[in-house]
DNA sequence: GACCAGGCACATC
DNA sequence: GATGTGCATGGT
């Protein structure tokens, strides 16, 4: 079984730090966690692109404007509907509770703030610990489609592994280190796309070497 | 033209 | 509780 901290280091190794993330602000990188739902960040960079063009690239100005025109500005992202509703809810929350201050919702702890984004309707795991983390600054780990796949095809966690228990296999052995959970996420996203993907291309995986002498990357996952 | 992309909610069984 | 399906655009 490889710790979390031996699959981190051998990653880094093979492909460096990402740097993940580029958001001028916080709040750019909050609205991008709920527009990349399912979605290429390229798509997402044209949407947060038209908010800025439109400047309500701000809490407050975002807010106010009209439904039917925020769809039009998030098209390029896709499920231009639904994220719509989604970046609503999230409005609702940090206007209604915060006054648009993100630096206030952030005074709050890690766990109320993730229950709180779990509550809203288009906030689910993932995207609540990626605002958490990424805008936030918080040391919760971001577990994703990749990092599903990569832990279950090397037989790191059990097939039924559900998010939550994803997230322990990493909490539990590691620091609580904001910076290390940002590049990791970002560095399973590197190894998922070039090796993981759903034809997977065992070949060249640096994560082949962490593998028991008997082990093999189980593809059918 | 098929397939995929940094999910989530809801329906149905 | 588990499994299936809708959501939508843009790139390969």
């Amino acid at each position: 079984m490889a710790a979390p901290q031996t699959i981190f280091e051998t990653l880094l190794a093979a492909y460096g730090p990402q740097r993940w993330w580029p958001g001028d602000t916080p709040f750019e990188i909050m609205l991008g966690a709920v527009l990349t739902q399912n979605t290429s960040w390229k798509n997402v960079e044209k949407a947060l692109a038209n908010l800025r063009d439109r400047e309500v690239l701000d809490p407050i100005k975002l807010n106010e404007l009209p439904r039917e025109e925020m769809e039009e500005l998030l098209k390029p992202a896709g499920y231009f509907r639904l994220k719509t509703a989604r970046v609503k809810n999230l409005l609702a929350l940090l206007c209604g509770k915060y006054g648009g201050s993100l630096e206030e919702m952030f005074r709050g702890s890690l766990s109320s703030l993730r229950e709180e984004l779990l509550s809203l309707n288009g906030i689910g795991p993932e995207t609540a610990d990626a605002i958490l983390l990424y805008a936030g600054g918080f040391p919760t780990f971001v577990v994703d489609l990749y990092t599903h796949r990569v832990l279950k095809r090397h037989g790191w966690i059990e097939p039924e592994a559900d998010y939550e228990m994803v997230q322990d296999f990493f909490h539990a052995s590691l620091e609580r280190d904001a910076p290390q959970f940002n590049e990791f996420h970002a560095l399973f996203v590197k190894v998922g796309k070039e090796h993981c993907g759903k034809t997977p291309k065992c070949s060249g995986c640096p994560l082949e070497s962490l593998l028991p002498p008997s082990g093999i990357c189980e593809p059918e996952w």
